[in-house]
DNA sequence: TTGTAGGCGTTATCAC
DNA sequence: GTGATAACGCCTACAA
């Protein structure tokens, strides 16, 4: 009924402490091979579990990430964290993570909180204002930091390439003949928003059109209908809007629908993260694949390199690709498709 | 740049380590008040930060709670998640988690490593089969256990009231005319599924009309839109269909406008869970609210109540409430509405 | 009010 | 190969 410790072990098996412990942590110190059976059989039967705590002590070393982000309910962020967690799992880590809320405090809180727990590295997600994290901060601990999504100097980070999204989606508009493009930014400060907006802008203007009408609609539908409402009512109606997210494109389908228009004739749309759904809106919405997995398993990659040595800062740029279907204008209406989630990709 | 230890700052401060840990412990043990505000000042200029895996071992408690559900990325169990987490930080715990993959292996190493960890409190999400966790296996180690979404006669449960909710929809649908209609299941063995069908079963037996007819879509939109389709070309084309969550929902709401047939007019529809997006499909989507965050926060209301000495077998259920909205007919299609989020709870 | 010292459960360095 | 034993960093009787 108590836990069992080494020392138990140990006894019951009638060895010391020390060849508990060469066995049991899996280390690769030579061992007799008829006492290595007689105490795995002990463990076994003891049901022998090694106090994480104590071996992290001893150590030095918690074999433990810690993931920062606004908002694990999110789509994305739990998008990112679960590519984190398959590396890190596959490597012998656990994850520790927290929810900032956005808040300073939440967020100050959290990384206290993980910094006292030691953790190996920290994986800081969204270009959030609410964090405030120096190198000096972590550098007597080793801790590794991979920033997700926001730029930095000082810090590893990884990125989509969002520049190239803003550019590959604007130039697939004007394909099609577009002129009057608006796009539909996210919330104030954001860095995806920032980047995707820029590659749009650079397009319009290389070919001559005027800046993108914008709105702000905070990431989520209803910002998104809000927003949408309002470019699509006002006096020079854009023929096309794009969306910084897909949930903001699927509250502006919402919208183009109630004010009867038709979307992709009166009003193109498009979105960006190829959110499972967007498939299966109707007309199927347009994105752009940010595949936010491999942002997380690239963290960790970058941490699992720096075990190994490499202690530099680095920076990785993971791009997408943009998922072509109905609400852009460029693919038949769903009805008279075959497949619902026909897409293609280019 | 070393790590500052407890017998630094007492060094620097001139103090015992006895002084120090109580004071940086937040003891109520007393201390001067000289000494302390000294050592407070020695602790802020060093910038000493407890190292939490001494503390647990001295402590002998982890303030560790470990999360186990199917998949992170997962909507439903995200903002379980969030709601366990939110609750956990205000009570000064940490979450540690990790995602199945509805795999046996990867569920046992995952609990494993939880044990090993020593965490105070375990919470499994889903109804899955993938964990073996048997009370044998917690004991020595005092883990509170609690599930979410699956009875259980040994641990502690919080659960939704599915079959309540599933009665509810039904009836929903009864008092509209309905008298065929139909059940998009979930994935085999989902304790979800299960209830919820029961919940629609007994309503459609109690009125006299034929039990509904079933498809399996596996919780996926693309899993709805196949099974939907199936259920709406078969001979006795069902008026209504009730599907197991949103996210099928919203895939059988793809498949009958791609079959050319009219939400609500041809088929009515309706969900679980009440998903951000499905105030802002079109037609809007009638669900059923589960407040999944309130799941997560029940858990840990369960673990804290038991760090109080209550150390029960308790079981909670939490219940939600209908959300009508235009895809079962009872209110106009979006067209005509001033709002597009516009939904009654009843 | 403050300090001393033993203990928490492992690992790792030495001897043997 | 195996075994003592000193860390690891903190907490907490117990003494003073």
């Amino acid at each position: 009924m108590a836990v069992v410790t080494i020392r138990d072990v140990a006894e019951a098996a009638g060895v010391s402490v020390a060849t508990v412990s060469r066995i049991a942590s899996g280390s690769d110190y030579p061992v007799g091979a008829r006492t290595r059976e007689r105490v795995e059989a002990v463990i076994e039967a003891l049901g022998y579990r090694p106090n994480q705590s104590a071996t992290d002590l001893s150590r030095r070393d918690t074999h433990l990430v810690g993931v920062v982000a606004p908002d694990m309910a999110n789509q994305y962020y739990a998008q990112v964290t679960r590519g984190i967690e398959d590396a890190a799992h596959a490597a012998g880590y656990q994850v520790l993570f927290s929810s900032t809320d956005r808040r300073r405090t939440r967020a100050a809180a959290a990384l206290e909180a993980l910094l006292r727990r030691r953790v190996a590295a920290l994986v800081v997600l969204g270009g959030g204002e609410e964090i405030r994290l120096t190198p000096e901060h972590v550098a007597p601990y080793g801790t590794e930091v991979v920033l997700v999504g926001r730029p930095s100097e000082t810090f590893s980070t990884v990125q989509a390439d969002g520049v190239r999204a803003g550019q590959v989606m604007a130039e697939h508009f004007l394909g099609l003949g577009h002129e009057r493009v608006a796009f539909l930014a996210g919330s104030r400060g954001s860095t995806a928003t920032r980047l995707r907006q820029q590659g749009v802008r650079r397009v319009l203007r290389t070919a001559g059109l005027e800046p993108p009408a914008t709105a702000r609609g905070g990431y989520t539908e209803e910002g998104g209908y809000t927003a949408a409402m309002e470019l699509l009512q006002a006096a020079a109606r854009p023929t096309a809007i794009i969306a910084a997210n897909d949930r903001m494109a699927i509250g502006a389908m919402a919208a183009a629908h109630d004010l009867g228009l038709s979307v992709p004739d009166d009003v193109a749309l498009a979105g960006f993260d190829d959110t499972p759904i967007s498939a299966y809106v109707r007309p199927a919405l347009t994105t752009y694949s940010l595949r936010s997995g491999r942002l997380g398993a690239e963290a960790m990659q970058l941490i699992l390199e720096r075990e190994e040595g490499d202690t530099s800062t680095r920076h990785r740029t993971v791009d997408g690709e943009i998922v072509v279907r109905a609400s852009c204008g460029a693919r038949p209406a769903a009805d008279g498709e075959p497949r619902a989630a026909r897409s293609a990709r280019t």
